[in-house]
DNA sequence: GAAAAACTGTTGCATTTGCAACAATAGGTA
DNA sequence: TACCTATTGTTGCAAATGCAACAGTTTTTC
């Protein structure tokens, strides 16, 4: 993936594009598995954009526990606000899930629009207003999840929006099973109990990351 | 409070923020206690700004439960996006919690910007790309307390992100002790309950709405 | 192909939570 | 003052959840 197929740069063409990179100060770095990309907090100046891979927003609380607060993929930003600020005591990373490469700009670059106000400029804000827009989007469907009392209820919501997603009644997880627990912030063991109470009473079907709703 | 007072408008002065008024086909609102102001998925053709009392974004799910998903007061905006569209079955809405004034915006004439190009409506855009901003961070705070699997770990991170903001470790709540059990998505009187046990465990100093972190 | 690692699934038990029902205390109003 | 209402505070009990520990399965790695 190249940059001017990033959302950040949608409706830009190509020579633009590269224009921007400099007049940007943008630079391309690649991360291996595990490896932390980013910190909140800290290297804050900069916004990134996950040109290929996958990376995972988590928080990291003073015992340990690890939570994934977002997951992006191939053309999504992160750092484009201190919206992540972390609360004392946490820390909040982005960590590399799969072999990826990151594009870095300065966030000064792209709010302070460059003497000319040209075109390009303005359509990169349009851009970032709307995956701002998205990033909002998921953090508020992962908010109506959270506010479900139960690991039932929880459940129920994510699948239901996740059948709307993928406008289908038969569902395949976007990640393991393990990982779906840490979304909706509950026990594995607890939700593997509750998956199987489900099965049990005819709400719904399921192996493994296959899930059928009734 | 005026129009021009607001985020959205913030650095466009008085007669050009007149003229934008009309250009942007805005219409003002009065709304009483309990009034719905807006629904999501229906009339979302529409952006609105509070321009004084406060309102609150509300999930009632099928079953009748009502969640705070947010709650919003003078020069905030709601309905900017799609931001919080309902899972099926359950309905989104913004309800006057006291007396308020809206201004509506159709969503297109703030986005298809003016022939012109003139330099409010760029202005604009950068002003919604900061609340929008706020909104996220707003949005991933509620996701860090959520994300706690305990009631007492969940009033802890919403006493220290509370503590930051009002640099005290004597915080006053902002809403009802009832709401904050709505906020943090945990039964009142359970939550009752671990408040007392926190009291006793000499975490907290609280009588009400007041609470002292040790 | 064998070993290692990661993921999936299960169970007993102590703790936490939700629910229901009720008591006590402000705050407002006639 | 007396009354009404909203909010705050309390308790018993059943149900849900987290925790710990372990077993089976799939995937990865060498």
């Amino acid at each position: 993936m190249k940059i001017n197929e990033s959302a950040l740069f949608g409706g830009i063409c190509d020579s633009d594009c590269e224009k921007m990179y400099k007049c940007l100060r943008a630079k391309t770095v690649g991360y291996c598995e595990n490896e932390t990309i980013y910190t909140y907090g800290e290297s804050s100046l900069n916004i990134g954009i996950v040109l290929s891979g996958t990376v995972s927003l988590e928080k990291i609380d003073f015992d340990g526990n690890r939570t994934i607060l977002d997951r992006l993929s191939s053309g999504d930003v992160f750092g484009e606000t201190e919206v992540f600020a972390p609360a004392t005591g946490d820390e909040i990373i982005v960590v590399c899930e799969s072999k990826c490469a990151i594009v870095f700009i300065p966030r000064a670059a792209i709010t302070q629009r460059c003497s000319k106000v040209c075109e390009c400029h303005t359509r990169l804000l349009d851009n970032l207003l709307e995956m701002i827009s998205n990033k909002a989007k998921r953090l508020s469907e992962r908010v109506q999840i959270l506010s479900n009392r139960t690991i039932r209820d929880k459940l129920m919501c994510f699948y239901m929006l996740e059948a709307a997603k993928q406008k289908s009644r038969k569902i395949l997880l976007p990640f393991s099973v393990s990982m779906l627990a840490d979304y909706i912030c509950a026990d594995r063991s607890a939700m593997m109990r509750e998956i199987g109470n489900m099965n049990r009473d005819g709400l719904i079907e399921s192996d493994r990351r296959r899930i059928s709703l009734l």
